[in-house]
RNA sequence: GCCCCCUUCGUCUAAUGGUCAGGACGUCAGGUUUUCAACCUGAAAACAGGGGUUCGAUCCCCCUAGGGGGCGCCA
């Protein structure tokens, strides 16, 4: 019972899932199914200012999307200042703990100074056995936790292995701020604590706070719970993830057609393996993960791979399913309102008819849409003006010229036109690279290539394209 | 600046004190498909550098370089 795992994923609801925390949540959800434990979510809203209700919507509904439940009731981290005040007034009632009334300023100062010297800079003591009587008046005084001088600090991480702090570069951090509200470190340790937590999977960002959070579990006579500091997610160059490198929230890889499933298991091939294994069910992971299989170096996250994944879990998707979410992702996309509205339940059910045929050389659900673009687009075709022009001039009329009815052309004539249409092309400057080849699978009358209804219109070749028409639809 | 962490093909990674250092994505070349995609086959592609320890180091130790993280009355 006492043995019982149970993780946690603590967001700040400053910004939305993003795509590292979106694998931290996805190792502890993992962590806590395969061990049979469970998953708590916390809220971690202390920072009044910057936390937002549109944030945390964002974060419940991209662990939602991605399929990553927790269990119970989100807790809401602000809503426990009154417990962390409670444990920060023990620490200064046991002397574990006291009253700073530097200011601003002074603290800047000291800062300045310790980096000069070569020194950390953090906070030098001033008020760690300063008599309070001399503080100056009209001063709310901040406290901070009485960290040890001496020894060292020791973090057993199960990743990162043996972590050794020295006391004397951690310095005392405020736990209750000036106007009495709990800081991130005071809090983490509480509700750590208090929620039963047992298991600390997390960034390794936070390794220098575990341990301090570490002391201030010492000084509480609480147990630490076991850590696991997971080495962060870098853009495609090796730095930092950032926006410009598409750092986005998973709502945007939503957006841009990506499955839960591809993303899942592009995610936890981030950092951590099973072997050869590539491709594995949700089943697989949660029967295979474990924190030592975990690496310690970055890893740079690479779309192409993602790509890749995604286009073997839409193949492998049910034609109904793809639909379905189509459906769901039309109106999250730029003029997705008209687009949807041009489709219409006709649309959709030639959409689906189509499928065999879109699913296997889309690689996200925004490019099969795209592919499907045939399938209900108006007519006549709008073409961009450079086109029109060049059609209109010579085009359009030499172009049909080559072609003669499918109906005469014999397979075997199939290449020749294709040599012919391709060099017209070129000599044109017209974006027709692309006619060629579906006109070939016109001719055949097999594997329809998307865009080949849009050519023959360009064309004005209305026979075939009812020809086409006919085709398709028998299929 | 100080503290901490990291370093195997371009990328994600596997393995081992003695291997032709394996897989996947990507790339290239074939095949299949009279297109494309998918699929199949094949190829190129890595142990950061320098010292040790050892009969032998990619693997163990040290140093250097490079990369990352942290150093708030943010989380």
């Amino acid at each position: 019972m006492s043995e019982k795992v149970i993780t946690r994923f603590a967001p700040s609801p400053t910004g939305y899932l993003h795509i590292g925390g979106a694998r931290t949540a996805l190792f502890n959800w993992l962590y806590a199914r395969a061990k049979g434990g469970k998953m708590l979510l916390r809220i971690e809203d202390t920072d009044r200012a910057r936390s937002t209700e549109g944030a945390i919507l964002a974060i419940l509904d991209g662990l939602r999307w991605l399929g990553l439940d927790w269990d119970g009731e989100p807790v809401y981290q602000f809503a426990r200042a009154e417990r962390h005040r409670e444990i920060a007034e023990q620490l200064l009632a046991q002397g574990k703990a006291y009253r700073c009334y530097a200011s601003a300023e002074e603290l800047q100062a000291m800062r300045e100074k310790a980096r000069e010297e070569g020194r950390a800079p953090g906070y030098d003591g001033t008020w760690r056995d300063r008599d309070e009587a001399e503080a100056p008046a009209g001063i709310k005084p901040a406290i901070r936790f009485r960290a040890p001088r001496e020894g060292e600090t020791v973090i057993e991480d199960r990743v990162q292995g043996r972590v050794v702090f020295a006391n004397k570069e951690l310095d005392d951090l405020v736990i209750l701020r000036s106007d009495g509200t709990p800081t991130y470190n005071l809090s983490v340790v509480v509700d750590d604590h208090d929620m039963g937590i047992t298991h600390v999977i997390r960034g390794d960002d936070h390794l220098t706070n575990a341990a301090r959070q570490t002391q201030i579990f010492k000084a509480l006579g609480w147990d630490t719970p076991v850590y696991a500091h997971v080495p962060l997610i870098h853009g495609p160059d090796g730095a930092k993830l950032s926006k410009r490198h598409g750092a986005l929230g998973v709502e945007a890889y939503r957006a841009m057609g990506y499955l839960p499933a591809a993303l899942r298991n592009y995610l936890v091939r981030l950092g951590w393996s099973h072997g050869d294994d590539e491709i594995m069910s949700t089943e697989d992971m949660v029967r295979w993960f474990d924190l030592d299989a975990i690496g310690r170096s970055a890893a740079r996250f690479d779309f192409a791979k993602l790509e890749n994944l995604n286009g073997h879990y839409l193949r492998a998707m049910p034609d109904a399913e793809i639909v379905e979410r189509l459906k769901a992702l039309v109106l999250e996309l730029p003029e997705g309102a008209p687009l949807e509205k041009r489709i219409g339940p006709e649309g959709w059910r030639k959409i689906e008819r189509a499928m065999p045929g879109l699913k296997e050389r889309a690689t996200t659900l925004v490019e099969l849409l795209d592919n499907a673009a045939y399938l209900f687009a108006t007519r006549p075709l709008d073409l961009d003006e450079g086109a029109q022009r060049v059609l209109d001039q010579a085009g359009r009329q030499t172009l049909a010229a080559l072609l003669p009815p499918l109906e005469t052309v014999e397979p075997w004539e199939a290449a020749g036109l294709e040599a012919a249409v391709r060099n017209f092309a070129d000599a044109a400057g017209f974006k027709l690279g692309k006619v060629a080849q579906p006109l070939r699978a016109a001719l055949t009358g097999r594997s329809i290539s998307p865009g080949i209804f849009d050519v023959l219109e360009v064309l004005g070749r209305e026979e075939s394209l009812a020809r086409l028409r006919d085709q398709v639809h028998a299929v």
